[in-house]
DNA sequence: CAGTGAGCGAGCTTCCGCTTGACTT
């Protein structure tokens, strides 16, 4: 055996090692393989009495890391050691972006390799580009490695950091971090807003238009204007229920909109003007993991983990390729087996000339390719031996990628104005000329549906119905999970390895819930929000990622050192904050109930008025609030048995260690 | 004197990102 391989991944692994053949041995080294101890216990006991052994990171000697290899790896690496020692070279093959170098850095320590290694990087995994590879190596990037150290740092640091205040101040088990944190802050954000948001009432009215002589369907036409003024519509009211202030906007009242109406009915509508205009439609790019997320939430309705779970199956199975990646681009093998599935389904007319081509935008790292059918030839789904989710999912996969590569959907789009005197209305409609590539994938909702008839200007028509509706102005939407991986990803926040995650944290600390395919917030959820932001409003700023980002990019461009840049933000920062934190519950006044408020005490969400506080269950959803509830909540009726005395913290662990304890019953 | 209960103090909780099985539900 000459030289060993390692890869992050056992069927990557397995694929290389085909096209490397005898004179290497690829193996895998399943993701990290070092990290920072994640418990007291897990620090080495030379360092266990240092002041910053819980951190496992030497804040005051200059910002070095403790490295451990974690039990579960411990014979992992020794087997890696093994085959290192007998191998005359040690080729580094882990992906090739920040945590990838850094994996390969730490095998260096860990299998305690000398100078018979290399790095090797590729972004496709194909016969050509590997042996490519083989022949290209490099040496390691220390500093992208420091980028990566400095990354870790920040994330314990916020981490470790930040939670025991939240320990002290609301309760115990409760967590913090430069991820989950900003994710909450998004969506306390949205659910206060919801509960603050006062709904106007404005008037939605509609004519069905009977076409003249040129005949056609009836069409739905909506007074837009009055005297040129025009109607208040939602776009007018702010959050408080009230006309925005420089909104030229015409409100009318229940007497003036059943005018408006039997006016219509009894005059018809003159066609003051038709326009006319052609519109095209880009196909939407291949797959990333977090659009991949959305998509399956959409069409499949399987949530974030779920489809993970479904793709890494077909990822093993060989079905499709890596399933995290943040890149949407195609290898020009695929991009050119998906122009040949679409040319042998519609003809080689829904292919553009030119293939098109996807490129990552941001801070994407681009260690793999979009998520599509694996090969050079795409395996159509009905022959793919699938079935149930997978089926499913790989259909998705199949169709959104081949879809990728054809021609723009083409349509034109009318708009009608019409009159009836004073009154202005408007109708809009789209005819599509040419699918193109809906044809086989379509995701968006689809609007203003109905054709018009080729009516002419200046001709009068008649109305054949006539109505007048209120309507109040909604409140903002909460995220789904799939949307709220959206939000987090156009933020830079996450990674694809970890958007799933994400959500099963939030979900697990009580902070949200899942209902009706919507992220609830809870009573804990807002409190904590509350804290963070009072406290740490810096580090819950989905900006703070941006930030770290461009650092980051500086030390790994050696413009910027990993100690200034750790010393700036803990010594000099965070730490000073943690400091200086105040120990008390947050409290949350509610705009709509004047003198009610939420808070904790000892270690429970309660309800306040008065002085007086009442246990609040987190079963209660925070924008169901009505007087009329809040009586019962505080005449204590909405309160189980069970739960008087339950204490906030999450669920006691189920660990073989706490099965013989007893735990404290609070039962009468 | 033995068993019980209140009160006190100590220890624990926690991060993000990269990978899969080995575990329970």
């Amino acid at each position: 055996m000459k030289t060993l391989v390692i890869v992050e991944s056992k069927t990557k692994g397995a694929k290389i090692q085909g096209y490397l053949g005898t004179g290497y041995k690829v193996r895998a080294c399943f993701g990290h393989i070092r990290d920072l101890p994640a418990k007291k216990e897990d620090v080495p006991a030379k360092y266990q009495v240092e002041s910053w052994a819980r951190l496992g990171i030497d804040v005051v000697g200059g910002f070095q890391p403790l490295y451990i290899v974690p039990t579960e790896k411990k014979k992992l690496v020794a087997e890696l050691r093994k085959l290192a020692g007998e191998a005359d070279e040690v080729l580094l093959a882990t992906d090739g972006d920040r945590e990838g170098e850094a994996i390969a850095w730490h095998l260096i320590r860990a299998l305690g390799l000398k100078k018979n290694f290399q790095r090797m990087v590729f972004h496709e995994i194909t016969k050509e580009a590997i042996q490519k590879a083989v022949q290209n190596t490099r040496q390691l990037d220390y500093n992208l490695v420091g980028a990566q150290e400095s990354r870790r740092m920040i994330d314990r640091l916020a981490g470790y950091g930040v939670s025991p205040a939240l320990w002290q101040s609301i309760g115990p088990g409760l967590s913090a971090g430069r991820v989950q944190s900003a994710a909450l802050a998004s969506l306390a954000r949205r659910e206060l807003a919801r509960m603050n948001h006062v709904a106007a009432d404005y008037w939605r009215i509609a004519a069905r238009i009977v076409p003249g002589e040129t005949g056609g369907e009836p069409f739905t036409a909506s007074v837009v204007s009055i005297k040129g003024q025009p109607l208040a519509g939602p776009k007018d009211y702010s959050s408080d229920g009230q006309l925005k202030a420089d909104s030229p906007a015409l409100v009318i009242t229940a007497e003036q909109a059943e005018q408006i109406v039997n006016f219509l009915k009894e005059r018809g509508v003159k066609v003051k003007a038709r326009e006319v205009l052609p519109y095209s439609t880009k196909p939407p790019p291949p797959f990333t993991t977090s659009t991949l997320q959305q998509a399956a939430s959409k069409a499949l309705k399987m949530g974030p983990k779920k489809t993970m779970e479904v793709a890494q199956k077909l990822y093993e199975s060989g079905k499709i390729t890596y399933m995290r990646t943040d890149s949407p681009a195609l290898s020009d093998e695929a991009t050119e087996a998906a122009r040949a599935v679409a040319a042998g389904l519609f003809g080689p007319a829904s292919v553009p000339s030119s293939p098109r081509v996807f490129k990552a935008k941001g801070n994407a790292q681009e260690a793999h390719e979009a998520i599509r059918p694996t090969g050079k030839v795409f395996t159509p789904p009905d022959q793919a031996g699938l079935e149930g989710d997978e089926l499913a999912l790989y259909e998705l996969v199949f169709h959104r990628t081949v879809a990728s590569q054809m021609i723009d959907l083409q349509g034109s789009k009318t708009v009608l104005s019409l009159a009836c005197g004073a009154v202005g209305l408007q109708s809009s409609g789209r005819v599509v000329v040419e699918p193109g590539f809906t044809r086989l994938y379509a995701d968006d909702d689809k609007k203003d549906e109905q054709e018009l008839p080729n009516v002419q200007e200046g001709e009068a028509l008649a109305a054949l119905d006539a109505k007048c509706e209120t309507k109040k102005t909604p409140a903002p939407g909460r995220f789904t999970e799939a949307t709220l991986i959206k939000a987090l990803e156009s933020a830079g926040v996450g990674r694809p390895a970890t958007y799933a995650s994400i959500i099963e944290v939030l979900k697990a600390r009580q902070y949200t819930a899942l209902a009706g395919g919507q992220m609830h917030v809870t009573w804990l959820g807002l409190l904590v929000a509350a804290y963070l932001q009072d406290q740490f409003a810096n580090l819950v700023d989905l900006a703070f990622t941006v930030k770290m980002e461009e650092d980051l990019d500086r030390i790994a461009a050696g413009e910027m050192k990993r100690e200034d840049y750790l010393t700036g933000f803990w010594t000099n920062g965070l730490a000073r904050t943690i400091a200086a934190a105040k120990h008390q519950p947050p409290t949350l006044a509610l705009s709509k109930f004047p003198g009610v408020a939420v808070t904790t005490r000892h270690e429970q969400v309660v309800m306040v008025r008065d002085g007086h506080a009442v246990p609040l269950g987190l079963d209660i959803v925070p924008d169901s609030l009505t007087p009329e509830l809040i009586g019962r909540i505080l005449n204590g009726e909405t309160v189980k048995p069970r739960e008087r005395g339950a204490a906030l913290s999450g669920k006691p662990k189920t660990r073989k260690s706490t099965a013989g304890k007893k735990t404290k019953s609070s039962q009468d």
